[in-house]
RNA sequence: GGGCGCUUAGCUCAGUUGGUUAGAGCAUCUCAUUUACACUGAGAGGGUCAGGGGUUCGAAUCCCUUAGCGCCCACCA
C-alpha cells in the first residue's frame, strides 16, 4: 500500500513525462519565494542565527541591465543562497545608483534629441524633475529584471543613493569631513569637461589615441630659445619657458626675463630651470603655461610663477587676443596662430605625432584642463581618528585617509579575490591624489554649503557655513554644484543599514560579509567605500572583495549597441531560462579574468537542465512503490560505497563554495549529476532493479531518493529555480529548498 | 615610461600549497533507434602545457630569460 507521500510521487511524476518549462515554472517559484518571506533575514527560521550579508552594487538608473548585472547577481545570490542553507541569517541588500553625471547626461541627450532644448532651456528644477522621472522608470525596469534572474534579496530593505535616508547620510559626512579640514574647497586647476559643463575626478578620464600635429617655433624673432607644442594656442597664456638646469645648450639664459608680442597678445616669458623637463624631448625647452596643463601648473608653483594667465574658457573658446582668434573655439584658433606662425617665418618644423588624449567618460568631450574654485577630499592631510577597529591604526590617533586605506587591506582585514589585485590597489593608493568631488551638474547631492556676502563682506570671500541642513537667517545661498556620484556611493555599506542612525541592522549586518563587483570599479567604489567606511566608522566596509571580469563576446570584445554584438539577459532568460542562464555565467568564469559568453553556451546548458528533470523522472518512477524510511540504513555495499563517493563529493563542493570557486563547484556538480549519477549509477541501477534482489533494490532506491535530494540542494544555489521546483513536486508542501540544510 | 595578468586539445577554459598516464565542456568522427531523457547513450581521435635555460628524486605548476597578446596607471610639453 502505497502512503501519502508515494501517492503525490506517483501522481506529479506525470509531470516529467514532458520536457522541463522554464517558462511556466520561474515566475511560478519567484512568487512563492517572495510570499514565504524568507528573502527577508527577520523571516529566517530560528536556526538561522549567524549573520551574513551582502550590500548589491547598485546598477545605475540609466536603463537596463545587461550582462554584467546578470553576472553580479548570479554570483552574488549563489553565495547567498548557500549562506541561508548553511543557516545563516542572510540579508542581501539591494539598491540602485543615481549615477549622477551619467543619467543627467542620458535624459539631456535625449531631451536634446526629441525637443531640441537644452538643460539651460529647460532650468534646473524641470530637468530635475525630467531626470527624476526617468530614474524612476529605469528603477522599476532593474528591479523587474532582478527578479527575473531569480535574486533573492531582501526588497523590504531598498534603497537609492540619493534618496532621503541616503542624502541624510551625505551631509552627515560632508559635515564630518569638513569639520575634520579633510574636505577644502581650493582654486586648483581641475580636469574640465566642455561637452559636460562639469568637472570630472582623474579616474574618469579615458585616454584615447589620436593623430596630432607637433610645432616647433618661436615666440618671436628675438625670442632665443624654440619650443615645441601640440597646442600653439595655449602659448598666448605661456609665463615661463623651463630647461633642464644641466641642458648646457640653454645654461645662459636661465633666469633671464623676455618680453614678445605673441600673434597680438603681450606675453612676458622667464627662463626657469626644472629638472622635470626632458633634455630629449623636442628642443629640450618646454613653454610653462600654468592655467592650462596640469604639469605646467605644479611647475608654476614651484617657481613662483603667476598662475591666473587665463587664456580658455569653460566653452573651450579664446579669452584674449585680437579678432583673429578671440572667442574662437581652441582648434580654429589653433590653426589661425599656425598661420601667423608661418606667415612670420617663426615656424620651424611641423611632425605628425601620435598623441594621448584625455576625453571625458560620459560625454566623450575632450577635458580642458582649468583651474577652478573646487571641493576636494584631501588624502594625505592627517587627523584624529575617535575610533578605529582597523588593525594598525589606533583609536585616537593621527591618520589619513590613505593611511586608512592602506591598512585596511594590507593587514587582511580584507581579502581581495583574486589577490594579485592588492598588488594594483597598493599601486592605486600610491599615486592618489586629492580627490575633486564638486560637479557643475544639477542631478545628484547638493553641496551642503552656503554663502553670505555682506557689507562686512565686501572686497573679500562671503561668509561660509557647512551644515547638515541650511542656516535659519536669511540671506544665504546654497552651493549650486552637487557631489561626484562615487561619493555617495562610497558611503553604500552603512548608509543602506540606516547610519547616521544607530541602528539593529547597521550593528548586526556591518561590516558586510563580501563585496561582489567587476574589477573595473576597483578604484572608483571599492578603494572609496574602504576610505570612507574607515574615516566614519572606523572598520573596513566587507571582508572579502570577489572581483569578477568583464563579460565579452566569444571574439573577446565588449558588448555594446554600436557593435550589436550584444546579449541581453533578460532575453536570454526568457529564451533559455534563467537557470541556464546562471549557470552558464558560472560554469569555468574565473575571478578576475575577462568572460566570454554566447547564446550557444546558453543553449547548451538547457540541456543540463532537462537532465536534472528526467533524472528526477527516472527516479520517482523507479521508487514509486518504495516504502521511503528516513533512517534507512541497511545499504549494500556497492551503495556504500556510491555513499561514500557522494560525501566526498558534497565535501568537495563545499570547500569551494567557501573558498568562492563557484566556478569549479558548478562544474563539478554539473559532472557528478550528469556523468555519475546518471551514466553510471542509473545505468547500472537498471540492471540491479531488473536483477537484484529486494533488498538489493530496496537499497538502491533509497540511494537514489537520497542523491537526487543532496543533488538539488547543493545545484540550488546555480539553478535555483528548476531544484525549487522538483524539490517542491517531491516533498510535502511546508518544505522549501531555498531554507533546506546544505549537508555537511 | 611604471605595474599587473595571460600563452595548456580545433574552440572556450580548468588544473586549489610541485606528486601516477595533463582534464572538462563544446566541436569532430564511429556506433546505438519507441531506452528516464535525441534537450539521448556508448566509444574514438586530438596536447613538445608559447620558446629556451635552471632548481628538484619529480615541473603545466617554482626561479631566470626570450617572444607574443591583453589590461590598468602615468601622459612628452
Amino acid at each position: 500500500m502505497l502512503n501519502e507521500e508515494q501517492i503525490e510521487n506517483s501522481h506529479v511524476a506525470s509531470k516529467f513525462l514532458k520536457p522541463y518549462n522554464p517558462q511556466e515554472t520561474e515566475p511560478k517559484i519567484y512568487k512563492m519565494w517572495e510570499d514565504s518571506g524568507y528573502f527577508n533575514p527577520d523571516n529566517l527560521p530560528e536556526r538561522h542565527k549567524e549573520k551574513y550579508s551582502i550590500i548589491m552594487p547598485p546598477p545605475n538608473v540609466t536603463g537596463i541591465l545587461h550582462m554584467g548585472h546578470a553576472l553580479t547577481i548570479t554570483l552574488e545570490d549563489i553565495m547567498i543562497r548557500y549562506q541561508r542553507m548553511r543557516g545563516k541569517k542572510t540579508l542581501w541588500l539591494p539598491g540602485t545608483d543615481h549615477a549622477a553625471i551619467a543619467t543627467q547626461s542620458k535624459v539631456e541627450k535625449m531631451i536634446k534629441k526629441e525637443e531640441d532644448k537644452s538643460r539651460y532651456d529647460l532650468g534646473r528644477e524641470e530637468l530635475l524633475k525630467r531626470v527624476g522621472e526617468y530614474a524612476k522608470q529605469s528603477h522599476e525596469t532593474i528591479v523587474s529584471q532582478a527578479k527575473i534572474l531569480g535574486a533573492s534579496c531582501d526588497w523590504s530593505r531598498e534603497a537609492f543613493t540619493l534618496d532621503e535616508k541616503r542624502n541624510l547620510a551625505v551631509r552627515t559626512v560632508f559635515k564630518k569631513m569638513y569639520d575634520d579640514g579633510l574636505i577644502y574647497r581650493g582654486f586648483r586647476i581641475v580636469n574640465w569637461d566642455p561637452k559636460g559643463q562639469t568637472t570630472i575626478s582623474d579616474d574618469e578620464i579615458v585616454y584615447e589615441e589620436r593623430d596630432a600635429k607637433f610645432y616647433t617655433f618661436k615666440y618671436s624673432k628675438d625670442f632665443p630659445i624654440s619650443i615645441s607644442t601640440t597646442r600653439p594656442e595655449t602659448k598666448v597664456g605661456d609665463v615661463a619657458v623651463a630647461v633642464h638646469p644641466e641642458d648646457t645648450r640653454y645654461e645662459k639664459y636661465i633666469g633671464k626675463e623676455y618680453d614678445a608680442e605673441f600673434c597680438g597678445v603681450k606675453i612676458h616669458i622667464k627662463i626657469i630651470a626644472d629638472k622635470e623637463v626632458d633634455k630629449e624631448f623636442g628642443t629640450g625647452a618646454l613653454g610653462v603655461t600654468p592655467a592650462h596643463s596640469m604639469i605646467d601648473w605644479e611647475m608654476a608653483e614651484r617657481h613662483n610663477l603667476p598662475k591666473d594667465k587665463i587664456v580658455i574658457n569653460e566653452k573651450s573658446r579664446m579669452t584674449v587676443g585680437d579678432e583673429r582668434i578671440l572667442g574662437k573655439k581652441v582648434t580654429e584658433a589653433r590653426e589661425m596662430i599656425v598661420e601667423w606662425l608661418k606667415s612670420e617665418g617663426l615656424l620651424e618644423k611641423e611632425e605628425q605625432i601620435k598623441q594621448n588624449i584625455s576625453t571625458a567618460e560620459r560625454t566623450g568631450g575632450i577635458v580642458e584642463p582649468l583651474p577652478k574654485l573646487q571641493w576636494f577630499v584631501a588624502v594625505n592631510k592627517p587627523f584624529k581618528i575617535e575610533h578605529s577597529e582597523i588593525n594598525g591604526i589606533e583609536s585616537g590617533s593621527m591618520v589619513t585617509l590613505k593611511e586608512i586605506m592602506r591598512a585596511s587591506v594590507s593587514n587582511n582585514q580584507i581579502n581581495i579575490i583574486p589577490d594579485y589585485f592588492n598588488k594594483t590597489y597598493f599601486h592605486w593608493i600610491d599615486k592618489l591624489n586629492d580627490w575633486c568631488i564638486s560637479r557643475q551638474i544639477w542631478y545628484g547631492h547638493r553641496v551642503p554649503v552656503w554663502y553670505r556676502s555682506s557689507p562686512l563682506t565686501a572686497g573679500k570671500s562671503p561668509e561660509i557655513y557647512c551644515g547638515t541642513e541650511a542656516p535659519k537667517e536669511s540671506g544665504w545661498a546654497q552651493d549650486e554644484d552637487t557631489l561626484d556620484t562615487w561619493f555617495s556611493s562610497a558611503m553604500w555599506t552603512f548608509s543602506t543599514l540606516g547610519w547616521p542612525e544607530k541602528t539593529k541592522d547597521l550593528s548586526f549586518f556591518h561590516p558586510t560579509d563580501v563585496l561582489e563587483t567587476g574589477y573595473d570599479i576597483l578604484f572608483f567604489w571599492v578603494a572609496r567605500m574602504i576610505l570612507m567606511t574607515g574615516y566614519v566608522i572606523g572598520t573596513v566596509p566587507f571582508k572579502t572583495v570577489y572581483l569578477h571580469g568583464m563579460v565579452r563576446d566569444t571574439k573577446g570584445r565588449k558588448m555594446s549597441k554600436s557593435l550589436g554584438n550584444n546579449i541581453d539577459p533578460v532575453d536570454m532568460a526568457n529564451k533559455y531560462g534563467t537557470d541556464a542562464e546562471r549557470i552558464s555565467l558560472t560554469i569555468a568564469n574565473t575571478p578576475g579574468t575577462d568572460f566570454k559568453i554566447s547564446e550557444d553556451k546558453i543553449r547548451g546548458y538547457k540541456n543540463f537542465g532537462n537532465k536534472v528533470w528526467n533524472i528526477t523522472r527516472f527516479v520517482l518512477e523507479s521508487t514509486k512503490d518504495l516504502k521511503y524510511n528516513k533512517n534507512y540504513n541497511d545499504f549494500s555495499d556497492a551503495d556504500k560505497k556510491l555513499i561514500e563517493e557522494r560525501d566526498i563529493f558534497v565535501k568537495d563542493i563545499t570547500s569551494d563554495m567557501e573558498e568562492y570557486r563557484f566556478y569549479m563547484a558548478s562544474e563539478k556538480i554539473y559532472h557528478y549529476t550528469w556523468h555519475t549519477f546518471a551514466d553510471l549509477i542509473l545505468e547500472d541501477s537498471k540492471k540491479t532493479f531488473t536483477e537484484g534482489d529486494e533488498k538489493t533494490k530496496e537499497s538502491r532506491k533509497h540511494f537514489l531518493l537520497e542523491t537526487l535530494r543532496t543533488i538539488l540542494i547543493v545545484l540550488h544555489p546555480f539553478m535555483p529555480f528548476i531544484t525549487e521546483e522538483i524539490w517542491q513536486s517531491i516533498n510535502d508542501k511546508e518544505s522549501m529548498l531555498i531554507i533546506e540544510s546544505w549537508p555537511v
